[in-house]
DNA sequence: CTGAAAGCGCTTACAG
DNA sequence: CTGAAAGCGCTTACAG
């Protein structure tokens, strides 16, 4: 049925070790037995079984990826990047997620147990970094994009959320704002201190509402923000997604953006463009961040040694009408 | 350094024969053998080589997916649908995208031939329809989410493409409005004819533009027909991107949304909830639709023979105030 | 209920 | 430059 290795060698005349070698272009073949054996190759259609080169070699070609749910607004980006890396590579990406809780990370680590792919991908890991770091720990290459401000073991890629911050700051500064509402992600994140920080240290403010990345916690910080009667000019959102719902309660409110209060979000989600205003933003480059990762990962898999600070990507402000730069 | 089978059985006294029926449960082994040779497997931490198990069974419990770039709206469900299900029944998933033109699908069809996986799941094959189909051919379980009306020879599963265009249309209706826009995608989509069609049998109208999918070409649709001067109470676009770029060009022109134009979109994709207004939409469920796609391609894989019809799952008018009910 | 042996399709020393 | 043979880590008839 299936055309093999052995199938080649005995239509073309010669050993299986031949094939290979031409195959692999690996040590000397004479210039004619090899043309000899290519087309062989061509004709007969052959194809080397992954599987069974896998197992040889000990590698699989394969790289990884455990995310967090895929519906995330900016997730796509990341996996595109990704996969456009890794197939140009000529790997497979073998994809994981850690939705369905215990169940599925057990799934996973039993993938990696089974050397079902040679090295990891990871984003944004809530609360598999302890078991991932053991598995680097036991030699699996690992690279983490996002790391949260986590600083695990491995190497990662991150972007920069301070300047990201400080350039809110700064923008929202230019425009004449200085009674800014800062509206949060979770505290226990690194990028959510850092971009905080960032953006402190620029225009300090005492209003901080502490959200959780969801377009309700940036409608309600906002609401709970007037109705206290505390008056401020702008709001910085740690996240797009918590800005659009800050967009929602300023007009619910009556307010008008940007003349009464400017707005600035955080990643760039392609739904920024389409808000009412379109949401200026500071844009995080996940696409790139994918790219990075995946081919730090394949370097580190082709023997360089990865770098041991993580390697960070610019932000990019992006400005749109919610605070427009006049 | 690995652990083997042949570790195991040494270590439990029994032969590698063993050791893999009481790993597959398969035939008949004594019951405290077994169990001695479970607590080896625990205390050894053995976990079988896929690539290993792959190669002597002819099998990889991989299932391939081949989608369009990752990026677009709804992408991330369908995903999230498949690699759950996938996960659930212990198979890995290996992701692919048509991204790179040529080069991919080379990459692409070269897996296939690899045996990296045993099943294909499919997303809007754009170009590869004639390669996938003679993989087929030979003997590659394929299933098709969103033919877009291609009605391949492989199972597939659709939405309710010309029901919710009717559902559409009679949503306007009963709202009192007569006089739609139509915007479509591309017209050699045969969802695009099917909702296209569903809607006209309820609520028959001229006014029908060709877009194709996009933001810009809703906006450019509704810009030309208010040029035109043709009169029209109410827009139904095809996707809800081109719906959104309808909005922006009615507001624009200083048209209330809904109380001069009622405006609905088609698949309810997250944006969907936060324009303004937020848009009432046709659902299409497309995390369901990924995991009935994979539950059928496992069950193919598991030996039952897959439905000749293509499965279709109801989409869903979601009413918002774009076109609110009253 | 259990095991020895062949085989899955490759790669890789080793020998020539 | 080329090949025979062992080995990668499993599964599966076959025999007992």
């Amino acid at each position: 049925m299936r055309v093999t290795i052995a199938d080649v060698a005995r239509e073309a005349g010669v050993s299986k070790t031949t094939v290979s070698r031409v195959l692999n272009t690996k040590g000397e073949v004479d210039i004619t037995t090899a043309a000899r054996v290519r087309e062989v190759i061509a004709s007969l259609g052959y194809v080397p079984s992954s599987g069974a080169v896998g197992l040889a070699r000990g590698s699989s070609r394969t790289v990884g990826m455990l995310t967090p749910p895929l519906n995330w607004p900016w997730m796509g980006e990341v996996l595109q990047g990704v996969v456009d890396t890794v197939e140009a590579a000529g790997y497979g990406l073998l994809l994981f997620t850690c939705n369905r809780g215990a169940e599925s990370v057990e799934h996973f680590t039993s993938q990696v147990s089974a050397r079902a792919f040679d090295g990891l991908l990871l984003v944004e890991p809530e609360n598999t970094l302890d078991t991932i770091t053991a598995m680097h720990r036991k030699g699996l290459p690992v690279v983490l994009i996002d790391d949260r401000g986590h600083h695990p073991e491995f190497p990662s890629v991150a972007t920069t959320n301070r300047e990201g911050g400080a350039s809110a700051a700064r923008h929202l500064l230019a425009v004449g704002r200085t009674r800014p509402l800062v509206i949060t992600g979770r505290r226990h994140f690194g990028c959510v201190r850092e971009r905080l920080s960032g953006f402190l240290d620029v225009l300090p403010t005492g209003l901080v509402a502490e959200g959780d990345f969801t377009e309700a916690s940036g409608r309600l910080a906002v609401e709970r923000t007037l109705a206290a009667g505390t008056p401020f000019d702008s709001v910085f959102a740690h996240n797009d997604l918590s800005a659009v719902g800050a967009l929602r309660a300023l007009r619910a409110a009556g307010r008008t953006v940007p003349d009464d209060i400017a707005v600035v979000g955080f990643d760039d989600i392609p739904m920024a463009q389409h808000t009412e205003p379109p949401l200026t933003t500071v844009r995080q480059p996940m696409r790139e961040m994918g790219e990075t990762a995946a081919r730090m990962l394949l370097a580190h898999l082709g023997g360089t040694p990865a770098p041991d600070e993580p390697v960070v990507l610019p932000t990019e402000l992006i400005v749109r009408r919610s605070a427009p730069a006049s």
